[in-house]
DNA sequence: GGTTGACCTGGAGTCCACTCCAGGTGGGAT
DNA sequence: ATCCCACCTGGAGTGGACTCCAGGTCAACC
């Protein structure tokens, strides 16, 4: 059976919010996503799936100008995956500098704290 | 001696554009940061020093609205420390599930990288 | 003594990523 | 049958954090 899923269900599923959603449609980084007789969206298992990858890679900060690289090159087909490799390569890295950064700033959070704790 | 410096100089030492000092200056990030004759800033050693937390709690994703009250309490007293030491051990939690989650997501990204490479 | 160039101020503008709104349609429970 | 609630669309508005601009002042170097 394949599982459809309607807008509630769709924010339930993969925590944006409907206009996020439409957002997301609105400027392609989402196809055009199917609707009912009505007129209204039903998401396919796929669209979930897309969406769980596009929440990976904003929770992980890229910018929506660079998710919609992605997404062309994910649309433009098979020969696009070198540069899809290429490009979350270098997202992987920028997210280990993130990771790095933080773990590196939190030194000095806990050195405060305990700095503070010493003078009370 | 007393170290002084000039914009210039403090944006060199901070990393924060001389719109962002000012800015922080004008939002009360930054207590009213002393003039020469001419009205032109001069930070203090302290200043550059404050400059510094700032940047930290700024990387690691505090927002101004925190940053202020942190500074207010700052200003208030020694009596604040009990309280500073809550903020910075929240912030600190936060911190840490940052970190978490993008760990949890980098290997998501690094699976769909061996994915790709691995239907090349 | 003229010309840079670093700096000043108040205020407007920008960018990003949404989020909200008005006005309208359809479908499902009572 | 009616009511409500989930949806729809296009477009305007928001919030956060800056960033830029116009118009002006000094200071220092040639």
């Amino acid at each position: 059976m394949t599982t459809v899923y309607t807008p509630a269900e769709a924010v339930e599923e993969t925590g944006f919010s409907l206009d996020t959603l439409r957002y997301y449609e609105k400027i392609g980084l989402l196809e055009r996503v199917a609707r009912n007789a009505a007129g209204q969206r039903r998401f396919t298992e796929d669209d979930i799936g897309w969406l769980g990858t596009l929440r990976c890679l904003r929770d992980t900060g890229m910018p929506i100008a660079t998710m919609l690289r992605f997404a062309e090159l994910v649309r433009a087909g098979d020969h696009t995956i070198p540069d899809r490799i290429k490009l979350l390569e270098e997202h992987d890295k920028q997210v280990q500098e993130q990771i790095a950064n933080l773990a590196e700033r939190q030194r000095y959070i806990r050195t405060k704290i305990s700095y503070y704790r010493r003078v009370l």
